[in-house]
DNA sequence: GCAAGGTC
């Protein structure tokens, strides 16, 4: 029996999809990456039986990147980046194992049909899938087709069922726009990122951002919170004056009157105004007008909107919403996430959905009464064929999820059944009065029937006093009429929410993307988030966008996205050449590119009133080993050392603290060491800034400290202080920190594994000798006599830290305190090894047998 | 160390 192989974007797709193909009887098991899922069933295909496996990959497989020796900052000219430097694919998540994955499961296949999202990314990963796969499968006899692609615009049965009966095939012009789309925003945005940081990084000691980056999305994100910015700086208030009566209709109570006017800009004739209504006694009603209207129910909710509610009403990132809502959507709570579309698909059971609600603590009796009296039909909505709007998929309770995860779910839940509720009904009531010749007019609201505002509070017409009733021609006594004095207020910051509208309305990013291009302006330090969600851009921020429009405001309008879009969709339609349109937009950028690094210098002026350069920055910490004066210590991201007098900077390593290390020095180069820690319960090294940027050996790489150099005398160096191999990581040693007595310290100088040792000892030196059990270097510990853990009031030892009985006790394992991201998965991760003593159970061997110290050190460098 | 786009 033949096999077809299918391929779909997403695991929670590809079950969908093979569910309603096999209607429901087909056999699961997961692949090898342990993310993907093979569904595997027996039907018939061009007209013979076969077996279906259906999978899927987790978005694309491949991504762009430069070869390896392009990413060398300091050795490649950005201007290279623009074309001489080669770009080549890389698997886009190794620990996924993608392409293996693939070619296991489509070895032997005979038919590939792929159900990747109908997209332009959908159609690009379907020839990553093919390149992957093609290969490994059975070849096709005498020209028979083997590659098929399912077109759908739901997951729904008639959708599914339909694709696979009217199968086409990948659209290779679709797929070569992503690449173009691939390759110039990488080679336009790397070139402009590493040249602004290194240029301002170079001349600025107070950026506080370690990367200026730059990009076609993420720069017109930042564009739009600097041009609110602007427009608050630029703002004038103007004065300008109302009129407001006041007229009785009963005893004590007054109505409030509008002005029709609303308001005038000369305070001479708001007076005039004033003077001609003052002296009347009466407001005569000069019109009454009684309308119904209506308040709509929502449509159907997409990402886009969720973003923005969650931001605006639940004060969540869009980050973090994101975050949230996917893991409600894993753990079943509801729909998938991402989609565009807004408009309920026409199998959709919406009933169904309504009565998993019916019993909800929260909203039981709305859900019971709709479900009686009958739903409404929800709203037309816009149909973008991706995945149904984002719905409940069971009932939870408040206990249940908790936190932020609660009150999204309560959101998702309120709008979905505010969408098949009516729509809000309420009585315009306005009238219209004439005091002297100025007219006023009042108007009030009241509620007929609530409809959705019923299961959304938030949005209900507020309750209001009821309007008198009167006729055309009835008058009520003036209380008062007075002029104001007000003013025009500036706007205020962009909220995120205003944001996330301006990005879709202009293009810029996707709904998957915009909170990423949010969270990267917020990362860089460009924008802050202030009360509200509302975003204030910094100095930093405020300077690029300025400098930008100085020098090619092109560079951070919105539709440098489309303009370049407008290229791509040529290619996708098959009416421009990849090759042409891509060599021509490069080209175009490369140009812009050189006038910008030729003009910098107008950025620079704008830097410069807001920043200091780097000689007058930071404070004198250590000494310089060329010119022996002190180098400055600037804390500001990237952390560095500047010496003013060579004008050299030394970076140095980030997310700690950096203090002098006893102004001892390097043997090799004769600079001030500093000694870097994590905190307290971290670890720490000293290191010599010279070395740190410039390994003296060949066997070191840059950013190594003295844990890790291997000058075969100095007493600081990994030589010297090395202990044996790490008893966790491949690569590491361990090594004995002689700063940290007196709760003396062993760090791995590669992973975060800690030994807290020999607490209260008042010396403890690497000795020259070995253990002969597992050849790691002896220590010799000294304690004070009344301190003295040591058996028999012995205040000395000599022995091995993974072998000597008596050490074995003092020593305890366990993982530095860190936020780096090398650190992550910390405590833990490890079941059985993480915690607790290094010590094993009396009797077996040592699962890890630490090599000797010269071995450790020779496969350390390997 | 960089972009933006998929998704886990």
């Amino acid at each position: 029996m033949k096999t077809v192989l299918m391929v779909a974007e997403k695991p929670s797709l590809a079950q969908s999809i093979a569910k309603i193909l096999s209607q429901g009887s087909m056999s699961s098991h997961k692949g090898l990456n342990g993310a993907c899922s093979v569904h595997e069933y027996t039907g018939t295909f061009a007209g013979q039986p076969v077996r279906f496996k259906m999978t899927s990959v987790c978005g694309h497989v491949m991504t762009l990147d430069f070869l390896g020796k392009y990413n060398k900052w300091d050795k490649v000219d950005p201007a290279e980046l623009f074309s001489q430097a080669p770009t080549e694919k890389r698997e886009a998540n190794p620990k996924l194992n993608m392409v293996k994955f693939l070619q296991v499961e489509g070895r032997g296949c005979d038919y590939i049909v792929l159900w990747l999202d109908c997209d332009k990314e959908g159609e690009n990963i379907c020839f990553e899938v093919l390149d992957a796969v093609l290969p490994v499968m059975n070849k096709a006899h005498c020209g028979e087709k083997t590659v098929f692609r399912a077109r759908f615009s739901s997951i729904t049965d008639t959708d599914i069922c339909n694709a696979m009966a009217r199968l086409g095939e990948p659209d290779h012009n679709e797929a070569l726009s992503v690449d173009a789309r691939q390759e110039l925003d990488l080679r336009i945005g790397c070139a402009f990122t590493r040249f602004q940081t290194k240029y301002f990084q170079g001349k600025y000691g107070d950026l506080d951002s370690s990367l200026i980056s730059f990009g076609p999305c993420q720069t017109p994100t930042l564009g739009f919170c600097v041009e609110r910015h602007d427009k608050i700086q630029s703002f004038k208030p103007e004065i300008y004056w109302v009129l407001q009566a006041k007229v009785n209709t009963d005893k004590d109570r007054s109505l409030l009157l509008d002005w029709d006017r609303v308001r005038v800009f000369d305070r001479e004739i708001a007076q005039m105004f004033l003077n001609l209504t003052k002296l009347e006694k009466e407001a005569q009603v000069e019109a009454t007008s009684k309308k119904e209207k209506a308040k709509q129910r929502p449509l159907a909710l997409n990402t886009v909107e969720m973003l923005r509610v969650a931001s605006s009403s639940l004060g969540m990132g869009p980050q973090h919403a994101m975050q949230t809502a996917e893991r409600l959507y894993t753990q079943g709570y509801i729909s998938y996430p991402r989609t565009e579309t807004t408009h309920y698909p026409e199998n959709f059971d919406l009933k169904g959905s309504l009565r998993q609600q019916a019993n909800h603590p929260y909203w039981a009796n709305v859900v019971k009464r709709l479900l009686a009296e009958g739903i409404n039909r929800p709203r037309k909505g816009h149909d973008a064929g991706d995945h149904p709007p984002i719905t409940p998929m069971r009932s939870a309770t408040e206990a249940e999820l908790g936190g932020d995860a609660w009150r999204l779910y309560e959101y998702i839940t309120r709008h979905f059944i505010a969408t098949v509720s009516h729509d809000c009904k309420y009585l315009q009531s306005t009238i219209s009065f004439r005091i002297g010749p100025e007219l006023f007019t009042c108007s009030g609201r009241t509620v007929i029937s609530p409809g959705f505002t019923e299961i959304m509070p938030w949005q209900s017409v507020p309750l209001e006093e009821s309007l008198p009733t009167c006729q055309r021609g009835d008058t009520f006594p003036v209380g008062e009429v007075k002029v104001l004095e007000k003013q025009t207020s500036p706007p205020d910051y962009l909220t995120e929410a205003e944001l996330i509208t301006l990005m879709e309305k202009h293009g810029i990013g996707t709904d998957a993307s915009i909170p990423v291009h949010i969270n990267n302006i917020c990362q860089r330090n460009y924008v802050t988030v202030e009360s509200g969600r509302r975003l204030k851009p910094t100095n930093l921020g405020i300077v690029l966008v300025h400098g930008y429009y100085k020098i090619d405001a092109e560079l951070v309008l919105p539709t440098i996205r489309s303009a370049v879009e407008k290229q791509l969709n040529l290619i996708a339609q098959g009416k421009a050449d990849y090759r042409q349109v891509l060599g021509h937009t490069l080209d175009v950028f490369k140009r812009k590119f050189h006038y910008f690094v030729d003009s910098i210098a107008g950025m620079d002026e704008l830097m410069e009133v807001s920043f200091s350069p780097l000689a007058a920055t930071g404070k004198p910490l250590s000494r310089c080993g060329k010119c022996h004066r002190f180098m400055k210590y600037i804390q500001a991201k990237p952390s560095r050392l500047h010496c003013s007098h060579c004008d050299e900077t030394y970076t140095l390593p980030q997310n700690g603290t950096i203090k002098l290390y006893k102004e001892l020095r390097c043997p090799l180069d004769d600079f001030e060491l500093v000694l870097w820690s994590s905190g307290s319960r971290g670890k720490s090294y000293p290191l010599c800034p010279y070395c740190y940027n410039h390994p003296p050996f060949r066997d070191m790489k840059k950013g190594m400290g003295c844990n890790e150099c291997t000058h075969p005398s100095c007493q600081h160096s990994l030589s010297l202080l090395g202990i044996g191999q790490c008893v966790e990581c491949e690569s590491g040693v361990l090594v004995l920190d002689p700063t940290s007595g007196p709760k003396w310290k062993v760090a791995c100088n590669k992973c975060n594994v800690v030994a807290h040792c020999f607490e209260n000892a008042h010396r403890v030196r690497v000795s020259a000798d070995t253990c002969n059990m597992c050849e790691a270097a002896l220590l010799d510990v000294d304690f004070n006599k009344a301190k003295s853990p040591l058996p028999g009031d012995e205040t000395q030892h000599v022995g091995c830290v993974f072998c000597d009985p008596v050490f074995q006790e003092l020593v305890e394992l366990k993982h530095a305190a860190s936020c780096h991201p090398m650190h992550r998965g910390g405590p833990g991760r490890r079941q059985g090894r993480g915690r607790g003593r290094a010590r094993r159970p009396p009797g077996k061997p040592n699962p890890r047998r630490p090599k000797d110290k010269m071995s450790a050190l020779a496969a350390y460098f390997v």
